[in-house]
DNA sequence: ATCATATAGTTCTATATAGAACTGGTTGAC
DNA sequence: GTCAACCAGTTCTATATAGAACTATATGAT
């Protein structure tokens, strides 16, 4: 919605106006996933452009994780490996891992849906996401059948029109893949916030501890590519079961 | 130490055979920090490629953060701002953040040495970095004169010969430009794993806290560009005042 | 001394071209 | 039916070239 929509001129150099198009005609739709864009002959040959100059414009695009190339196939719109960036954004795991067969450390935590409501967000998060208007989803997370995770989270209503009132099991464990195949949204980067604090009643309910015991929280903030803010959650967790990893660099 | 001693070849394409070629020379401390590599046209002259191709290999080597190109200068080996990249390996703070002047959220905390000594690592240390042959350095930050984290840190003595007798003010708050600037260890990249846990009795009189007050602890790795751990440490502060920041995607 | 100008050297953009490497489908022999 | 060979289309590597854009230094006028 910033470079475009804008003509993005101003003298850029070629194979920026043509990444720029590139990415407004991909945030448009106009080519599903799966779907290879125009070769870089055609384009080339479209825009009036050397191969080359095309191929550069085209790599910018891979480098943000637009794209994908397939050698002697085509160009294609890049379905994120949502398994994988899971846990590039949520690497947390117990302590103690024993788990149940079939799963293993990085296995993905099953989900319960507790509530979704369409909602005017409590100031703060209305701030960080640009408008009050957001739907909220409350759930658990549990490995091996142990609460893992209580989440509270707020999305743009404007964003995700109708999701509250999607059939239940269309919304699996990871919501990122929803957000993309169901809603066109695709979370490009995140940050996480990581403290300490205690556990109230309700958070104390859902994870099964006592109130007041020590919980961790990850406050996120999710972004599209063009940096919108879409997503603010808190996930609570028992503070003494609890391991977040990142990697830096 | 993998591929660079390598001949590499395997018939890779010439692009990335240069890169290799590139990155063994600079491994090999041929060009120190701020010293300009050859220019594209003489690596082209003396590889007996075109320009495109080594510029291609540059390419690379600036996309892996080795290298900074500047335009009408040079390449040059890239100084890593440490500055920043302290907060992106250490995005920590109070959480009621008063500080004093000149100082705000990002500040570098200040560093008080304990200890420096020459030891065998307990084996949890030992598999990580690969050897038992190591320095420890015990020391606490504080930010406006409070004590905010205790820290110890284990790195390989055989990469670091003589840290332990460096005049205490070559050391200052920051270790990984010591690392790079005395001992051409350049630190790429890390990771974190945070906890929570209680104080024992050393961590609480350097933090000021009670014993088995909560605290948070960060356990980071640090590896080089070749992917050798080098330092291992971990980090304990009063959970209470904790927050750990954590950019993903 | 100071400031503008020129100059050599560097990276950056862009074109044009050729063939290699790979993919997916079609055709044909058996 | 099965498998091999072929083929059109695609990305990938590499070369050669030209000029623009930028930097740092040297030169010269004042």
């Amino acid at each position: 919605m910033l470079k475009q929509s804008m003509p993005s001129d101003e003298r850029l150099p070629a194979y920026l106006r043509l990444r720029d198009e590139l990415a407004a005609r991909i945030a448009a739709g106009e080519w599903g996933p799966d779907h290879a864009l125009p070769s870089e002959n055609a384009l080339a040959r479209d825009h009036r452009l050397s191969v080359g100059t095309v191929r550069k414009a085209v790599q910018q695009l891979v480098d943000e994780g637009l794209l994908e190339r397939r050698q002697g196939s085509g160009t294609y719109l890049r379905k994120p490996a949502f398994d994988a960036t899971l846990f590039r954004f949520f690497q947390m795991q117990g302590r103690f891992q024993m788990q149940g067969p079939g799963e293993d450390a990085r296995s993905i935590p099953k989900s319960q849906l507790i509530t979704r409501v369409r909602m005017t967000a409590p100031e703060p998060v209305a701030a960080i996401l640009g408008t009050a208007d957001t739907i909220r989803i409350e759930r658990v997370r549990s490995l091996s059948g142990r609460p893992i995770l209580a989440e509270e989270i707020y999305i743009r209503a404007d964003r995700f029109e109708g999701l509250e009132s999607l059939p239940a099991h269309e919304l699996g464990p990871l919501l990122y893949p929803v957000y993309y195949d169901r809603f066109g949204v695709f979370v490009a980067r995140a940050i996480d916030d990581v403290s300490f604090g205690q556990a109230d009643a309700t958070t104390a309910t859902r994870l099964g501890i006592a109130e007041g015991a020590p919980v961790a929280c990850i406050e996120r903030t999710a972004f599209t590519i063009d940096g919108t803010a879409v997503e603010w959650r808190i996930a609570r967790g028992d503070a003494l079961n609890f391991r977040y990893r990142s990697r830096i660099g």
